[in-house]
DNA sequence: ATAGGGTTAG
């Protein structure tokens, strides 16, 4: 391209480029507007008029601009097509349409000698064309014959703005091929429509052209050109072009972020921004929120910071696309209380405002700030659209608030958002979240239209609950409807076959969606590791991970808990303490996940001791760190030091959770601390504000079965604010077997809930020991069949 | 005698 032979002279038609004026024409309007308002009532000719009005129409002074003309016709002095141009180049400036259209009337009133005149027609056209009349553009376009360079560039622009890229194009070619010489105006237009419509042939060669017709040196062509490229994802053209800028502007340094930026190349965004800073490029708005975006990506929060510091001192206010792209940024990384300052200093808050608030409140759990701030936003007159909704449905959701979110669904029929297909996805997620799946399936059947998203959200709602069946059913016929599976949709199917324990299925589809080109993401290391653990194959979980790292995929954090969760469950220090080795050597101790699996693993592993030694290593003791070795410790029956660690947190203000407290209480009830158990029992909700779980209730109840209170343990079981869960009924039954109250059968035990939960093994123990104990070795026998059916863990035997 | 342009958030 670059290679192309320039013209020896320039084209005559053109001249050359305009590329850089920047005539400092303050000083003349100022004259120019005293001259005219001192000379409006005397006798002057109709050229100082035509100035007059020129001069009041640049500086947007058209109502000045008509008095004159009125004055005019009042003095009957003689009103030529010069007059009504330079009113209707005001408007251009105002884009006043209803200013204009009266000029419009007024020149048709005029007779043809007006109406038919080129440089009127032409006016007009470049009018209606600012003001994206197309109808009327169009019209007087096919009244010029031939039309002019202006007439072709207003006619481009207008359907480049209006999102007619085809015809934008077509104009192009046909102008070109009738032999008008595009300008450096016309061409950005152009590359506009070809990245638009993703041409990159067709912008090469305009790439071309442009370039043998003289404007290889104009920033405004290079600059488009850089920006072509960029949407284009052709980056190396993108950065060929912007080197090759004689003079870059801040729009050219702005192209060239924005094409880094839209290409994910997050870190060179962050780059090139630091070299526009060095190169003492006064930034705009445009370079911030791209530099703001690329922060948001990779989480860069002191550079976020930093511009938002930047943005300030160089004065820029918050308006609405800055603010909301600092509220982006604050909202990504999660700090909530930023983006709420930032909200309440944009001055023009919008629906796109409001929704990012909301939805940061809905990530970062705060669903009662959420909803409030969805009422503040009616208050102030917004009305929900489908970002809102999303939001709304998401958190009911995350909060379990059914009834809301089918009032909220309500509302999408209502208003018509049901058919946005992000509200459809969020509505069978709202449904399927709560097991009704009929529903979900119903909101999927009566969709007119459906992306994969929707397919997606489905096929991971059944599988979430191990529906394996339902979810390749939609997998096959998502693909009958001819839309290709995507990584997402593989990881779901995977995920539901292994929930549903078919681990052989789960590899096979593993590697079919490898033989069809689909890269497996962490999303799909992390459920297979997982998957394989807790199905008991953690010799298999451990081999994928060698298979990964020979891949060269660097395991996120998760991945790593998930491999050491197969090491726990296959109860091998062995292989837990080569992938020890690995944390250490990769750094990996850092991550708060990690560090509490690695606690994890040893301690059920058998090692409280390589536990502690862990736990003490840890820098950062973060409530996960500590929740895995006071798990460790209930595992190992170390009540007392289970109680010291308490102290010890709370020594360092780190605030304990429902998961602190089931370690903590089970921990004192194995050891049969009945006055700490109360104690804690009772910090718990009065200190801590928790409410209680079954587990914790529990604890309670096998604490005083332990003391053999049964009367107590009766009375807080026949008290709990919930129906009793599987873990309460082995208390209870548990007490039974103590008490001789009832005879037990296999079938009154609940056996669907343990066929879908394998932790709840230590359920069978459970039963099986009730069995021995009335004597009766048939039914033992049978629940130690079905432990084996059901892939029970060995180490169960023994609790 | 004469006109206007490229980059922007969820």
């Amino acid at each position: 391209m670059a290679s192309l032979p320039l013209p020896t002279q320039s084209n005559p038609l053109l001249g050359p480029p305009k590329s850089m004026k920047t005539k400092n024409s303050a000083q003349i309007h100022e004259a120019n507007l005293s001259k005219s308002l001192g000379n409006i009532n005397g006798g002057i000719s109709s050229t100082s008029f035509l100035h007059q009005i020129s001069s009041l129409a640049k500086q947007g002074l058209n109502h000045e601009a008509f008095r004159i003309l009125n004055q005019m016709e009042a003095d009957e002095i003689p009103v030529g097509p010069e007059i009504y141009g330079e009113l209707l180049q005001g408007c251009v400036y105002e884009r006043a349409l209803r200013e204009g259209q009266q000029i419009h009337a007024r020149i048709l009133k005029n007779g043809s000698f007006f109406s038919e005149n080129e440089y009127l027609v032409t006016k007009l056209l470049v009018f209606y064309a600012k003001c994206d009349c197309s109808t009327e553009a169009g019209d007087l376009f096919g009244r010029l014959r031939p039309p002019n360079v202006f007439s072709w560039a207003a006619m481009i622009g207008l359907n480049c703005r209006n999102g007619f890229h085809e015809n934008a194009l077509l104009g192009f070619c046909e102008m070109v091929e009738i032999g008008v010489f595009p300008d450096n105006f016309v061409v950005p237009n152009a590359l506009k429509s070809c990245s638009a419509l993703q041409l990159v042939g067709i912008g090469r060669g305009i790439h071309g052209y442009a370039m043998k017709i003289g404007f290889s040196e104009c920033v405004y062509v290079l600059s488009s050109l850089v920006d072509f490229y960029g949407k284009c994802g052709v980056l190396e053209d993108a950065l060929k072009v912007f080197a090759q800028i004689p003079e870059r502007n801040v729009v050219s340094w702005n192209s060239m972020l924005v094409s880094f930026l839209q290409n994910g190349l997050d870190e060179e965004t962050l780059e090139l921004f630091s070299e526009m800073r060095v190169d003492g490029v006064q930034l705009t708005r445009v370079s911030i929120t791209s530099f703001l975006s690329a922060s948001a990506n990779v989480e860069a929060v002191l550079e976020g910071r930093q511009a938002h510091a930047v943005a300030v001192a160089s004065g820029l206010e918050l308006d609405n696309i800055l603010g909301t792209s600092l509220l982006n940024f604050y909202c990504k990384v999660g700090l909530v209380e930023d983006a709420e300052s930032v909200f309440d200093c944009i001055i023009n808050r919008d629906v796109v405002t409001w929704n990012l608030l909301i939805s940061s409140y809905v990530q970062d759990e705060q669903i009662e700030k959420a909803f409030h701030s969805c009422r503040l936003m009616r208050r102030e007159n917004f009305k929900f659209d489908c970002v809102t909704l999303c939001s709304i449905l998401a958190a009911c959701v995350n909060d379990g608030k059914i009834e809301l979110g089918r009032v909220g669904h309500g509302f999408c029929i209502r208003n018509n958002l049901d058919s946005d297909l992000s509200v459809m996805s969020a509505v069978i997620d709202l449904y399927s979240s709560c097991g009704k799946m009929e529903l979900a399936q119903r909101v999927f059947d009566v969709a007119a239209s459906r992306d994969l998203v929707v397919w997606n959200t489905l096929i991971f709602a059944y599988a979430q609950y191990g529906l394996s069946g339902e979810a390749l059913k939609h997998f096959y016929q998502m693909q009958l409807h001819g839309l290709h599976p995507n990584v997402v949709s593989w990881n779901s199917v995977i995920l539901g076959l292994l929930q549903n324990r078919q681990v052989k299925d789960a590899l096979d589809m593993f590697s079919q969606m490898q033989f069809t080109g689909v890269n497996p993401t962490l999303i799909t290391w992390t459920t297979l590791m997982f998957g394989l653990a807790l199905n008991g194959c953690g010799y298999e979980a451990i081999r994928l991970f060698g298979e990964m790292l020979s891949m060269n995929i660097r395991p996120s954090a998760i991945v790593i808990a998930g491999v050491l969760l197969a090491c726990a469950h296959m109860v091998s220090i062995w292989y837990g303490r080569v992938i020890h080795g690995y944390i250490m050597r990769k750094g990996f101790l850092s991550s708060v996940s990690v560090a509490a699996s690695l606690i994890d693993m040893y301690a059920k592993c058998g090692s409280i001791d390589l536990a502690k030694k862990i736990f003490d290593m840890v820098s950062n003791k973060e409530m996960p760190v500590y929740n895995a070795m006071l798990s460790g410790y209930a595992l190992h029956r170390q009540a007392r030091e289970a109680l010291e660690l308490y102290q010890y947190m709370q020594h360092f203000r780190t605030k304990p959770d429902e998961i602190t407290f089931t370690a903590l209480l089970s921990a004192c009830s194995h050891a049969g601390l009945a006055d700490e158990v109360l104690k804690v029992f009772a910090e718990m909700i009065s200190m801590y504000h928790i409410t209680p779980q079954k587990e914790h209730y529990d604890c309670m109840v096998s604490l005083l079965v332990n003391c053999g209170s049964f009367q107590e343990a009766c009375r807080i079981i026949s008290a709990l604010p919930f129906k009793p869960d599987d873990h309460v009924i082995r208390s209870l039954l548990t007490l039974c077997k103590e008490h001789y109250m009832i005879e037990l059968d296999e079938k009154d035990m609940p056996r669907h809930k343990f066929m879908v939960e394998p932790e709840n093994s230590v359920n069978y123990v459970s039963f099986s020991k009730i069995h021995a104990a009335h004597g009766r070795w048939h039914g033992a026998s049978r629940i130690a069949a079905l432990m084996k059916m059901n892939w029970v863990r060995k180490d169960c035997g023994s609790s």
